[in-house]
DNA sequence: ACGAGTGTTGCAGAGAATGCAACGCGATCT
DNA sequence: AGATCGCGTTGCATTCTCTGCAACACTCGT
């Protein structure tokens, strides 16, 4: 809606690719340089691009700043760190935090295996829309017509033999699991890692985010890992609690 | 040097102290209402700012992803975090890894202590410029009038009894920093906490970044934690090589 | 049911951003 | 060395875009 503000926007994505110099940035807006110059020097100005000894441009301090001050500002965040410190102690799996927000699910929290495995996610980054569990979980709470709207505007990449294939195959995995109240992921992201999930919910009973634990084959079977699903309900339900404001913070409810 | 632009970005640091609605936006930003919702529109547009569902606006999701990439894009940062990884897991401690950009000092990378200990450190936050081992380094290798100018532009809060007090004891200790080629920072930050860390050089010579190990007293007396100074030097030291190009990356050289 | 407080839209004026052309500067090539 | 190319930078006139206003739509709370 602003000319302007959208020319310089445009920037950061395309420096987000590694750095440019004025010329290509230029090309690439479809702007005559001296306009470039200009979006990219107020950009500096905020620190939102940094200039390079070798002149080039590329992203900026400031974009850290925002984006970490952003993600302690969510309140789920804060509420639900805790809990997935001690799902993590008991049971050693990567634990992850995710929220839906503008047709994207991405990470906003992680706790590290204690086994020696790598996984390719990072907090920030949007995750396999069609096959990750928590995915399942964000989108099979959206009201009936945007679920189907969205799952129609989906890519459904083929990362594995089982990996969700198409629309129809999405809409109804996600029935079940809005049904089942919980999901699965086995093999569909990559071959060898399972994960499951389970939703939190805020007062209104609304999935505001949704909790997994993930590992790899190597480490258990799916049937194991499946195991834990109590465990991580239960967790994720304390989260749930503690968001409402209807729990003791902190503690396990007295049995 | 662009107006509109300006304002749009004047939203984001705006946003991060928390959502706010759009009367609020225009307030602050010193506009009328409907300017601030077509500025916001564009931001939206490009996912820097989201729309809760309560209608007030907070950062959004796009720029965890913008910096996530800007921060993997640094090749610095690549090349040393199995190097920070391998120290931890020596000593234990946390580490640290910090650059210089636009008279701030960050954290771009960070590998937490083994022992059950909280550091009030992430990665994206600017460090206390005037304590930090790490910002001492770095700023003890700029040309002398800048050193000199961005010392007089600091402000220098006594966090503790032993935080550097003005800027003529700041270039002083920038001075001796640059000497020896290391620093250290014995509870000038936090009363219990002290760091040591090495420079990071690229294959000018010139400090590209900075190196630190930092643990509490509980864990470690400051005199203790100065003799892992050799070890953190010898890490910085084969970044600084493999960053050079002149390293066999990833093994120790021959002894 | 009413009113206050929001967010939202069309419009005309004004101010700001744009592209052009020329300049300075450094590196490269002959 | 001299010349040339490439790049970033600046002043300026034109034009387009952004701005603020005022009126409208809408949701709450009373």
């Amino acid at each position: 809606m602003s000319q302007t503000v959208d020319r310089a926007l445009s920037i950061l994505p395309l420096l987000a690719g590694g750095p440019a110099d004025l010329g290509q940035v230029a090309d690439r807006l479809g702007v005559h340089k001296s306009t470039a110059l200009r979006l990219l020097r107020t950009l500096h100005a905020h620190g939102l691009v940094h200039r390079q000894p070798d002149q080039r441009y590329r992203l900026g301090a400031r974009l850290f700043a925002l984006a970490q001050e952003a993600v302690e500002n969510l309140d789920v965040r804060g509420i639900a760190h805790p809990h997935l410190v001690e799902l993590n102690e008991r049971c050693g799996h990567t634990v992850h935090l995710a929220v839906h927000e503008e047709n994207e699910v991405l990470y906003i929290d992680k706790v590290d295996s204690r086994y020696p495995v790598r996984m390719y996610s990072r907090i920030g980054k949007p995750v396999a829309i069609t096959v990750a569990a928590v995915a399942k979980l964000l989108l099979a709470d959206l009201p009936e017509p945007e679920r189907r709207a969205l799952a129609g505007k989906l890519d459904y990449p083929r990362y594995t033999s089982r990996s969700t294939p198409d629309a129809a195959a999405f809409l109804a995995e996600l029935a079940t699991v809005r049904e089942q109240g919980w999901a699965a992921d086995l093999g569909g992201h990559e071959e060898s890692i399972n994960c499951v999930a389970a939703p939190v919910r805020g007062a209104d009973g609304r999935v505001v985010a949704a909790m997994s634990v993930s590992a790899p084959n190597v480490v258990v079977t799916a049937e194991e890992l499946l195991g834990l699903l109590p465990l991580v309900r239960r967790t994720a339900d304390a989260i749930s609690r503690e968001l409402s404001g209807t729990a003791s913070p902190g503690h396990e409810p007295a049995p």
